[in-house]
DNA sequence: CGGACAAGCTGA
DNA sequence: CAGCTTGTCCGG
């Protein structure tokens, strides 16, 4: 007898079933099958064997065996991760099963030759801690990380779980780890060679494959947002990789150029030498904007003018649409803004006024003289293109979210939304337009978020013994985000970070949860009544509602998951976002 | 999820 | 009160 787990989303219930004699060797935790439920076949996993069914029912039998199914394992990690990310179960396994019927290992290679690891001291000591966050410089190159962490489980008789952010480069990776010599599965499509037994690499749903004797995890670029998912649940690949290391009794390092602090509060640091790490940041060149006039400064300083003329290949990077973001009337010059809530608003495909914050839309009329023309304060990108192809002399080319990378037309200057770091592989500068707005962003996670983004054009430019370099126009030049990619030394910005985060009570210090939805308000009220009888001595806070969305905090994650978890859902529709990014 | 069944509504 | 909609419950 063996207990079941549909995969329907909405039933999260397990229900058991007999084995016929015929498929019993087939049958284990994890295998995938269908079984009749009220009148239909759904499919389904074992989740347990040998169980004892509820007195009274009487048991059907499992109509098929389907096929292999993610380990016993990953089985009980999807129950927790079920519970710490307030999500279900079967969505978890899902993500954890092949996308097609599994039901033969592929055929058995020869056995790997003996591999060879080039010594690194740095790369070897983080392998030697349980929990190792491992800072290389954004022109380091991760090979040797995940090749050393292979041969290391290897060692161990397992296996290695790499997981690389994107499936480019987990590809590319992966290829690698293979020309050296090792059997590696990429996933998702080698998901049958990662059951039997080879090194795993992988993106985002790779933290679920199937891995045989995990002996070490690699993550690489750890503090990559993509890593969580942005759907609820709200899952995050790389505290699943380190929840699997953990309970495997195996290492796991994970890499950054910029390490969150979420990371630096799991693990021990391990860094080069200062000038290791130098070496890997380019030059930062910070152009001080308060020494202009303000009046007539735009977006261009007199160095960005003689970066660009250059000849050299620059990125120009201002994370604005190309649509106006910020209008005045051009009348009387009043800012155009939300009869609601007072925000500012811009114009929406169809012409009129939409508001950023409260999604209220109104025709395109100034509310202090009723004029109907009104001009850009703030150019988007599409505005700034022309300005700076007119600075430049040269043709510009405009990149943003939509452009596709292979039809890009080759040019020395692009200018672009953060995109144009995704899109464009190499430069010799990349160009900050106004920074500020990326340190100031109103978001609790604005300033990790800015280090990243120098991180990712770091990348683009190289090291500073390659020439690399950034140009950064702002004017906060003392803010630590700056002076830590200066310096090449995020630890500065990680410091003052992790203090105003203390001060402010946001993650790590404490756990979040953002709830929302037409449930929300009474999964709220059930949380707030479900605590102890005096809710001033009460550990768990609801905060809200801010435009529809309430915020849960608690001191840690065990007691925030635990009071969702044992609050009853409401039938209405309910995101609960653990750990939201953004608030 | 989706079938079963009960309770509620409508029109003759 | 048949015939239909809407809501709630539950599955092994």
């Amino acid at each position: 007898m063996v207990r079941v787990l549909p995969d329907q989303p909405a039933i999260d219930k397990t229900f058991d079933y007999l084995v016929p004699d015929a498929v019993g060797d087939q049958v284990r935790v994890g295998t995938m099958v269908r079984v009749a439920l009220h009148g239909r076949r759904v499919g389904g996993w074992v989740v347990a064997d040998d169980v004892e069914p509820p007195a009274g029912v009487t048991l059907r039998p499992l109509a098929k065996v389907s096929g292999w199914g993610p380990p016993a394992d990953v089985i009980d990690l999807a129950h927790w991760a079920a519970w710490r990310w307030s999500g279900r179960t079967a969505q978890f396994l899902r993500t954890a099963s092949p996308d097609h019927v599994v039901r033969h290992g592929p055929a058995a290679g020869r056995p790997p030759p003996p591999i060879h690891v080039p010594d690194d001291e740095v790369i070897a000591e983080a392998l030697e801690r349980d929990r190792a966050v491992l800072r290389l410089p954004p022109g380091a190159d991760p090979y040797g990380v995940a090749l050393a962490a292979a041969a290391r489980a290897a060692r161990a008789g397992g296996h290695a779980l790499i997981l690389v952010p994107s499936i480019a480069g987990a590809r590319y990776l992966g290829l690698r780890l293979r020309r050296a010599g090792l059997p590696v599965a990429v996933m998702p499509r080698d998901w049958a060679l990662a059951a039997t037994g080879a090194t795993v690499v992988g993106a985002r749903a790779a933290a679920w494959a199937p891995v045989r004797h995990l002996a070490a995890v690699v993550v690489l670029d750890e503090h990559d947002e993509g890593w969580q998912q942005e759907q609820a649940p709200t899952w995050n690949a790389r505290d699943v990789a380190a929840e699997r290391a953990r309970r495997a009794g195996a290492p796991c390092v994970l890499v950054s150029p910029t390490p969150s602090l979420e990371a630096l509060t799991w693990g021990e640091l391990v860094a080069p030498s200062r000038a290791a790490e130098r070496d890997g940041w380019p030059i930062v060149e910070v152009v001080d904007r308060r020494d202009e006039d303000p009046g007539r400064a735009g977006l261009f300083s007199e160095r960005l003018a003689a970066t660009v003329r250059s000849g050299r290949r620059v990125l120009c990077v201002l994370n604005r649409k190309g649509r106006a973001r910020l209008l005045a009337c051009t009348t009387c010059g009043d800012l155009a803004r939300c009869e609601r809530c007072d925000s500012s608003v811009v114009l929406d495909d169809d012409g009129a006024f939409a508001c950023r914050r409260c999604d209220a839309v109104r025709p395109p009329v100034c509310l202090a003289c009723g004029g109907r023309t009104f001009k850009n304060l703030r150019a988007g990108v599409t505005r700034v293109r022309e300005e700076l192809e007119a600075l430049a002399r040269v043709p510009v080319v405009e990149v943003t979210g939509d452009t596709r990378a292979d039809e890009l037309p080759d040019a020395a200057v692009f200018v672009g939304t953060e995109a144009v770091l995704h899109q464009v592989t190499s430069a010799d500068v990349v160009a900050f337009l106004d920074f500020d707005q990326e340190l100031l962003a109103p978001r609790y996670r604005a300033a990790e978020e800015a280090l990243a983004l120098l991180a990712r054009a770091a990348r683009i430019v190289g090291g500073r013994s390659g020439g690399g370099r950034l140009l950064v126009q702002t004017r906060l030049p003392e803010h630590e985000v700056i002076q830590a990619a200066l310096l090449a030394d995020p630890a500065r910005a990680s410091r003052s970070e992790a203090e105003r985060r203390a001060v402010l009570r946001f993650p790590p210090v404490s756990a979040l949860a953002a709830v929302s939805g037409a449930g929300a308000e009474a999964f709220v009220a059930a949380l707030r009544a479900g605590g102890s009888p005096s809710p001033a001595g009460s550990p768990v806070e609801v905060m809200g509602p801010s435009e529809g969305v309430w915020l849960v905090r608690a001191p840690d994650h065990a007691t925030l998951l635990d009071r969702l978890a044992a609050t009853p859902r409401p039938p209405e529709r309910l995101r609960v976002a653990v750990d939201p990014l953004r608030l």
